[in-house]
DNA sequence: TGTATAAATGAATGACTATTCAGTATCCTA
DNA sequence: TAGGATACTGAATAGTCATTCATTTATACA
């Protein structure tokens, strides 16, 4: 059986990498596959740790339950957005630079992983409990982010000046989650940051500064 | 127990007044009322049984099974939407009141009835292939409604002429359905419409409509 | 009122699966 | 190499719950 041959030279060769500690990230790498392509409630730990190549109760060494594989898929992937975003932005000269670069970031990071996406875009937003969690936490602060170059924007005179920063943001981040969501939901195989300059213009408009698209 | 008595009560007060057919009724209601409250998993249908005050396999003369229960939920209230909406929308003079005028309604519908809210904003996301379909058969339709104000706006030179109509139809669906969703997990009882001036001029601005911010 | 049809009931069934834990293998140190 | 600590295993457990269906109850009509 040659299929499952795979995984398991897959399974010991990764093993044999860096055996004990990054079993965790196996776990989490076959927690995205197969959660991205059955759903949350209908993957079993069972199949996650078959995947992963290690028994079912190994699971239960690394987190606490199975909502906490769903938690910690977040955390990573978030960790390294937040990671890749903040050098980017650091250096851009004004507003309108940085939320382009924002809505670039965004697209680029989403579409890179299509079974990431399915997860972030759809998985992830189970149950009323889970995305207060991650909103109140996580999402928060991206909001805050984005709220604080509106601001600048509006004080330097390059975005309206009649601007509620946080009602900004919100539709900005709004703008963003939408365009990820409905590539996740198209199946055709196009590139999601190919939008990026033409969302980017839409974005600016919002906020008042009156670019030519792209 | 009072409790269980106004329950009886009210059960038999409506089995009276039309006794076979708002019983679907009645069922859709208790749904939206539990899974509203412990989420879509969390509800058996037992309880959504209990609170219609039939008994289980009742459920299952009016639904085929447990999802068409939600299915039902949602094209009930998007049939509501669409009906309210219709009229509103058809006297309207130009594009940039027709676009105020969807903001003001979406966000009115949805800050109705904050248990239905949640069951759209939240527990109808469930899963991929459930997205799909609701996506592309009823949420279809209204993007396709904006897209036509969005198009008519360009071509009467209200909104900028080098839009994409359902790029830009996305993008403000994206903000009212942050928005929505940004006033379901905010705890505190403000009213979602009061917004929609605000809204509207981060839409309209968008689009490239310049009025000024409401 | 009696009978046929339809509607409603709710206990029983059958599947499914998260989590545990007694036992096994592996690693490390002296 | 002993033997203690650590990591891993996977079969068994303990629930949960959607769905069915043999009965019972209501309705319509003659």
């Amino acid at each position: 059986m040659p299929w499952q041959w795979l995984l398991l030279v897959n399974g010991y060769s990764m093993m044999a990498r860096r055996s004990s500690e990054d079993k965790k990230e196996r776990i989490l790498d076959a927690a995205t596959v197969e959660i991205a392509r059955r759903g949350y409630h209908q993957t079993s730990v069972a199949v996650i740790a078959r995947r992963a190549g290690v028994a079912d109760g190994t699971i239960y060494l690394y987190f606490k339950n199975k909502e906490e594989i769903l938690v910690s898929l977040f955390t990573r992937a978030l960790g390294r957005f937040i990671a890749q975003g903040k050098d980017k932005l650091a250096g851009l000269p004004d507003a309108v630079a940085k939320l382009r670069a924002i809505v670039d970031l965004h697209l680029t990071l989403v579409g890179q992983d299509r079974d990431l996406a399915i997860i972030t875009q759809v998985e992830l937003r189970h149950s009323l409990h889970f995305l207060e969690e991650l909103s109140r936490a996580q999402v928060g602060e991206y909001l805050g982010v984005i709220a604080g170059v509106v601001a600048e924007g509006a004080a330097s005179g390059l975005f309206r000046r009649d601007l509620d920063p946080m009602l900004a943001a919100k539709a900005v981040f709004g703008v963003l989650d939408e365009m990820a969501t409905d590539w996740v939901l198209s199946r055709r195989n196009t590139r999601l940051e190919a939008k990026a300059p033409e969302v980017a213009a839409l974005v600016l408009g919002m906020v008042g500064a009156n670019g030519p698209a792209a």
